[in-house]
DNA sequence: TAAGCTGTTTAGAAAAAAATGAACAAGCTT
DNA sequence: AAGCTTGTTCATTTTTTTCTAAACAGCTTA
């Protein structure tokens, strides 16, 4: 008989016993829930399954564990954790006596939203700053152009910088509700 | 010679001339502008190429205008073209006696942002209504929990509600901002 | 009604993103 | 030091997304 892959039962390590199946199905849900977010902001499925999984555990989870229950690889789980940690989503839990991560959900939508701006919207917001004072030397200095085509050229970088400011406006207020 | 693939310059139809370098030049740059933000959207790149040339263009573009600027397929940009009107993000504008659609941008603001949300968020909210729901009766009907493990449960239900009542409130005091 | 435009649809190709699995590092334990 | 355990890295494979090209539909004019 080949090896089966048994898990040490008997060295009991702290870590929650196999989920009972009423735990399964709301698990299940909670994945489900956190699996559709990711589809809105454009994350990958693997990453709203983990969130997925840590945020329906009553406990935080092992490595081990979120691999098991997610069926996912190592490499992964190990992925994605990187991200939620990066993102402010997900703490290591400390457990005396146990080398493992133990890993909990931040709940809080102020902390999971400042997270998100600070990884993905506040880049591009800088870098789209840039951008437009490029821009905007370009059509002042355009040759070729019938003055009404530049007069529509000069109101169009109007209408972005003015986009750009009203988004400027618009984060701090968000943190502000959400806090 | 083989045949050439000459536009047609004798019959001329009020379409713009073709380019200068500085009006290429400005509009690469908001290109790479618009291409930038599909890429925080999640949008694909070629739409945000499509709303740049139509952004970059002083008077509104045909169809046929767009792909050869592009260098895009028909395809795509008929795709991207729906996908865009859909959005509200471009309108057709109507010229006499001109058989061919003419496109101009959005460049309001609060209109873009009110398509996105129509478009990407609020179904997602809608659905996430829904699974939550679902979720709370499963942890009020759960049996194999210990209290403490169902009363952390039902807090992360409660921390879910309030994210969606946090959201709620939010979304129209964008709108506000915006307008 | 044939022939020419204008734009849409869609099967399949190409490209990009995500997941895997095997090698590896780092720390314990014996 | 040899052998576990825990987790990371990264080259490769798999899956998904995006783009293309060719057929096609609907108009318009000859």
């Amino acid at each position: 008989m080949p090896k089966l892959r048994l898990k040490p039962e008997n060295a009991s390590p702290p870590e929650a016993l196999a989920p009972s199946e009423s735990q399964l199905a709301i698990q299940a849900q909670f994945i489900e829930l956190f699996v559709s977010a990711a589809g809105v902001l454009g994350v990958p499925r693997s990453i709203g399954e983990i969130y997925g999984v840590i945020f329906a555990a009553p406990q935080p989870l092992t490595f081990q564990e979120i691999v098991e229950r997610l069926n996912l690889s190592k490499g992964s789980v190990s992925q994605g954790l990187r991200a939620l940690r990066s993102l402010g989503a997900v703490r290591t839990a400390y457990v005396p006596g146990d080398r493992r991560d133990y890993f909990e959900p931040e709940t809080e939508l102020r902390n999971l939203v400042a997270g998100l701006l600070r990884d993905r919207i506040n880049p591009h917001l800088e870098q789209a700053s840039d951008r437009l004072g490029k821009v905007r030397q370009q059509v002042s200095a355009g040759q070729g152009l019938s003055s009404t085509e530049a007069e529509v050229l000069r109101s169009r970088v109007n209408k972005l910088e003015s986009w750009r400011k009203k988004s400027a406006l618009l984060l701090p207020l968000v943190a502000k509700v959400l806090g």
